[in-house]
RNA sequence: AAAGCAGAUCACCUUAUCGCUUCUGUUUGGGCAGAAGAGGAAAGUCCGGACACCAUAGCACAGUAUAGCGGGUAACGCCCGUCCGUUGUAAAACGAGGACAAGUGCAGCAGAAAGUAUGUACAGGUAAUGCUGUAGUGAAACCAGGUAAACUCUAUGCGGUGCAACGCCAUGUAAACCAGCUUUUGAGGGUUGUGCGCCCAAUGUUGGAGGGUAGGCGGUUUGAUCCUAAUAGUAAUAUUAGGGCUAGAUAAAUGAUAGGGGCUCUGAUUUAGUUAGAGAACAGAAUCCGGCUUAUGAUCUGCUUUUUUU
């Protein structure tokens, strides 16, 4: 049965703590121009994953390009998260963008597949 | 037609699929349905307010901003009108346009001398004397001289911090908070540059629940609001009447993909036209308004100058 492609309120990290946590003691997968930051976690709702996009101010000064790439990046978790099963762990994810250029969503979404298909290899078929 | 000047308007449209945020309806609930969803600059944070809190908020000095005249406005350093000056052939643009008859300072070259000066030559005059005139230098030579993007003076305004303000709720703890009383010292500390003023301390005790951190709600979107018309006014603008509700996110919504249509540019072929490819700027609300400044794609209107044709 497929997962709903949606991305609402709840399946996004919010708290600045959980935040901070992330980055201090999370693991990452990179395929460039990406980088995933992962973490176990735990949470009172339902959702499995909880998860976020970043893009630095420093490669990119104006609000407009940064928001466009936070969109293109949002849009390919959305249509590829289906890729993760169903486990009993619940996780929070964190998409970093690196790159230096404006990224199209044709080299975006296949990056975040990747990516997503190696997560499941190290984090899930595992145990 | 070319070059230029001024002003106004718009910011590709639409369909489908998959999504995001808020509101409304419905459902026990998961959810479902409907409606709405960035800008002219949302930007820079440079001015002016609204609103909130704080005597560390008061008073004086200092400091700082503005500066023809008249008007508009909640207010302004903004806007309108007008005079003067400067630039331009012109349409127009710009303004560092209060006061040197309060005081102090400054002034290249030329010139004897540039402000407590009176030289040289000639002429006049006197008891005598730069006492008077002319020549000569210069933009200016005693004229109440010029200069205030020189100090200064005059008039007017200016307390500070900003919605992470501020109010409330739950969680919940230490040696931390607040209020009253008690005793002692007025030393020291705090503030806006200085002075005055103001505020603060320590011990014990009683009472209250405060503060920090992360979270939620309010503040938070109906307002100096927008549209249309009439009236007053040269205008900025004001008044009246009718109508509208038009984003409220918070690691921060407004997107992605596919198709169709219109626009611009380029190529091909042509009487119109047809067809292929490419392109669509600057840029993303964060308490809210009024301005200014900067970035930027098009379209339209009016005007000026020059040239050509009639």
């Amino acid at each position: 049965m497929p997962m709903k492609a949606t991305f609402n309120k709840k399946e996004k990290v919010k708290s600045k703590k959980e935040i901070d946590f992330l980055f201090s003691e999370g693991k990452s997968i990179s395929k460039y121009p990406i980088r995933l930051v992962y973490k176990k976690s735990t949470f009172e709702d339902t959702i499995k994953i909880k998860a976020a996009v970043s893009v630095s101010k420093r490669n990119f000064k104006k609000a407009v390009d940064r928001n466009f790439i936070k969109r293109l990046m949002r849009e390919g978790y959305r249509k590829n998260k289906y890729l993760v099963p169903n486990t009993t762990h619940q996780f929070t994810f964190m998409f970093l963008y690196s790159g230096k250029k404006m990224p199209e969503y044709a080299q975006v979404e296949p990056k975040i597949k990747e990516i997503l298909q190696k997560f499941v290899e190290q984090e899930i078929e595992l145990k």
